[in-house]
DNA sequence: CGACTATTGCAAACAGCTTGCGACAAGACA
DNA sequence: TGTCTTGTCGCAAGCTGTTTGCAATAGTCG
């Protein structure tokens, strides 16, 4: 997940996963401002989800991005399908991005509220067919998440 | 679910969820109060989870509990592991009761949020049993949701 | 019945999210 | 590069749903 390399609009490395994502948020109509590459980088080289209170705090903001202009960047990331916001046992919301292929499911503790990805199979994609096929929905995708007492808490 | 007899402290129909629910709490140290009397009846008939304001705003309250009070009584049987509270794609949270063996698994519309219960075996279970071996966390349990646009916002 | 203490209702505080507005700056085009 | 158009920004105020302090009330137990 490294970022390494100046990005502007014309030198962009097709393996970098900003760029990439960057140029996805482009086709679709935003411009490119330092507000928008700071959110992305943040959430790209997170390893869990981010609040928007986490983002707009941050330290390792060039800009110190108001939490107005964060908030509705991430709601227009959420938009075109580039993030996705995640509801947890929390109050905020949380968002991450949106890898293909990849997936999203949580272990959180219900105590400190700590997030750790699991990196399992899932096995609940052939369910989701079938589940889409009946029920007609479209744009399906689905949450899994499971809750518990950490060791620290416990 | 029919709740139809009169509920003391000194009637219990033992095949009556509400009256389970009631020896539950009154078990675990709560008072037998028509609050608390209400705020289960409700959790119970509903064929979906609810929100606090959903319970509070009831018309079919006898005694027009207060939020505050709803939102204590809410709070408590959570601990009390009588009821869950869900995390779903809104602001608000969602309250559901627990009953030993069943699966809270849901179908929610991002546009209009709308929520369905989905009756389907669980492929999550066994999956749960791993992640507690592996992970150390205690009291483990799981949120399956499916996301998608309803027929009807599509 | 009487004492003890949980529970209640009210109102105010709170957290996190959302929006209006005028200033600013990215992108397009000459 | 200069100019225009329009998206984006920062600020401050507003909103929604949740949480709490406090004095009054009402279950529960002896």
């Amino acid at each position: 997940m490294a970022v390494k390399h100046h990005h502007t609009r014309d030198s962009r490395d097709p393996e970098c996963l900003l760029c990439q994502a960057l140029d996805r948020a482009r086709e679709r109509g935003l411009r490119m401002t330092p507000a928008l590459e700071d959110v992305l980088r943040l959430l790209i080289a997170a390893a869990v989800p981010l609040t928007l209170a986490d983002i707009a705090k941050s330290r390792h903001l060039s800009s110190k991005a108001d939490q107005a202009t964060v908030y509705r960047l991430l709601t227009k990331l959420e938009k075109l399908a580039i993030i996705r916001r995640l509801g947890l046992h929390d109050r905020a919301a949380y968002y991450t991005m949106i890898f293909p292929g990849e997936h999203n499911d949580y272990l959180v503790c219900t105590e400190c509220g700590k997030i750790a990805r699991l990196d399992i199979e899932c096995p609940v994609e052939e369910l989701e067919e079938r589940i889409a096929k009946k029920s007609k929905f479209t744009q399906l995708y689905h949450e899994l998440m499971f809750f518990g007492l950490c060791p620290k808490c416990a």
